[in-house]
DNA sequence: GATGAATGAGAGTTCATTCAT
DNA sequence: TATGAATGAACTCTCATTCAT
């Protein structure tokens, strides 16, 4: 027999992303998505049950990848205004260099249809901990951890996806942006 | 007659806002939705010239009604503060009310492919006149408004879709923002 | 609005009937019976709920045209050995005329995984009366009806599609399997 | 070695005519019989040479077995009553006791588009060189072969699958059937 | 203006079969 | 021999759209 050719399920993977952000979910059908991944149709269902757990496994995986990524990016003793900007930053490059993927997991995401028969994820736990970390240690001001979560993950999304005139521009409102949300949530900042 | 017309228009932009909610895109075909509006399929083509045209347009229509929403909110001579206040409650409230008008608009500004294809809107300009103007006044301190906009919007937008625990704990971490909000943009506060 | 045509539906269940002789059950795709009946695969769904659907409605309908059919060629006073003649006979002669009619209802009835799903008949019913009646008329001897059924009917259907040599011969066939039959079922024959 | 090959080639034999017992020929599917028979597919390739040739192997190799199992119930010098009673019974326990087999037997000579490219079978054979030497000792009637196989094989099957309230009845029923059989086909009796 | 019938195209999925091990 | 991976073709069914009334 045969095995498991891991190349393809990557090829498949990829090639789910890319339509979607070209055609949106509309035009991702499986025949699409099969061609542009070189393979047959009939390939793509011994790697998924069907389309609709097929979009639900990569979403998973990306929107697990992106939580470990920016947890990745902390080292233990990092000052708490190094913690927020190295958050805000890599959150934001990581949208910038994987544009696709990011389109992906947010068009996911703002689909109560899709979403409702998501499975359970542990990144949104660990960032969790790490926020509840930070208050304890009295590094971030003691607000819940939706709005720490809100503010500082939410404006940076709006910004990364709004194109700038230049890049210098963009990275000018960047910085803009970490400095006033370190001085938001930083204690005694 | 004319009455007539309009009710089934209604019918059409509503079916295609609950439906998307409950199925998302790909599950609200033309005849879900003249079902669900009460009217036959070729109705539909006499009110909008297409499909993506009919969903582009209630996109429109919506997103600009949000814009209006939140402008309308706003008194001439309030101070920087109420404004904020103003401005984030009455997004807020939009959203809890208008649950499905905003997962529909959501859904729809996060895929580039629909997107891409939209008209000019005149509610961001309006806003960014208002900001622009309110740096002007020397009420919010000068930030870019890109920066302005994602800060004031963006985190509401995030805890007004997450459930809290009680009705009480949500208008606690409502406030809770926009105080947080009023200090990290508000000039002197 | 256009109006549902019945000759439509009509080529649909001649399609059926032609095609699953000729290849049956399993070479009778939809696209090939829309083909066959002139028709859009999609038209077909106009007409029936699904495949199932179809050959369930279409076997039912045939099938209780095979009893009426039956039924009709009694004539009220009738002697005893005339009815069981002319039954056999119309049979006979409805198998032979109706070769893919008969054939369609045989495969169908003899596929349990098909007949189970078979809402109610009224033709058993009605020859299961006609039986009774003829017992208590003291016309055919007492036998449970199951036995009575079974040798009116499934005799001569082994018979009518075992092809003979000649017509003649047929006929000579027939005839005598008319007068075994009468024998056995006719009181004091 | 050879063990175990026939073993597997009697699971797919097995799984085979479950599945079109419960599913139809239309359900049973090269895959779900290699799972139901807990091969690979393409195991099912080493032992017939495509699904065609699998179904009309099996189906024969049945339809032998029925033959057989008629044939062998009779002792050489049993009475002419006997020898009927004998087949009807044994055709009718051999119905009951094999219900997957015999519908399968059933379905499969039920559908021309299958029954045409079958071999030779040498059963019908025997059997009507019994029935002739049967009327040649003039035990039975002078009746043609396809009269007395008709009579004495088809009204049986129908009753068989008749399911009946108690099995007291069908017992009741089935000598019933014998008596008027014997008295139909048995010479001066 | 409004409709349900009608449709070709294409959706997701499974098929019988073959390949590589 | 025996396998699970792989596939192009074909499946059932629904789609967006148009037609005829």
């Amino acid at each position: 027999m045969r095995k498991k050719d891991d190349e393809k399920q990557r090829c498949i993977k990829t090639a789910v992303v890319e339509l979607i952000l070209k055609e949106g979910f509309q035009g991702a059908s499986i025949s699409k998505i099969a061609r542009a991944a070189g393979v047959s149709p009939a390939t793509v269902y011994i790697y998924y049950e069907n389309k609709d757990a097929m979009l639900r496994d990569i979403y998973q995986e990306y929107a697990e990848d992106t939580f470990q990524y920016l947890l990745e990016s902390l080292h233990p003793n990092m000052a708490g205004e190094q913690i927020i900007e190295e958050l805000i930053r890599s959150y934001y490059s990581y949208i910038v260099e994987n544009e696709e993927i990011f389109h992906f997991v947010e068009q996911f995401s703002t689909c109560p249809a899709l979403q409702s028969n998501c499975g359970f994820m542990k990144g949104p736990g660990n960032l969790n901990q790490l926020l509840t970390e930070l208050k304890r240690r009295q590094i971030l001001n003691n607000y819940s951890n939706d709005n720490l979560y809100a503010i500082l993950f939410s404006p940076v999304k709006t910004i990364a996806v709004k194109k700038c005139d230049s890049e210098e521009a963009a990275m000018d409102r960047l910085d803009e942006l970490i400095t006033i949300i370190q001085k938001a949530l930083i204690r005694g900042y």
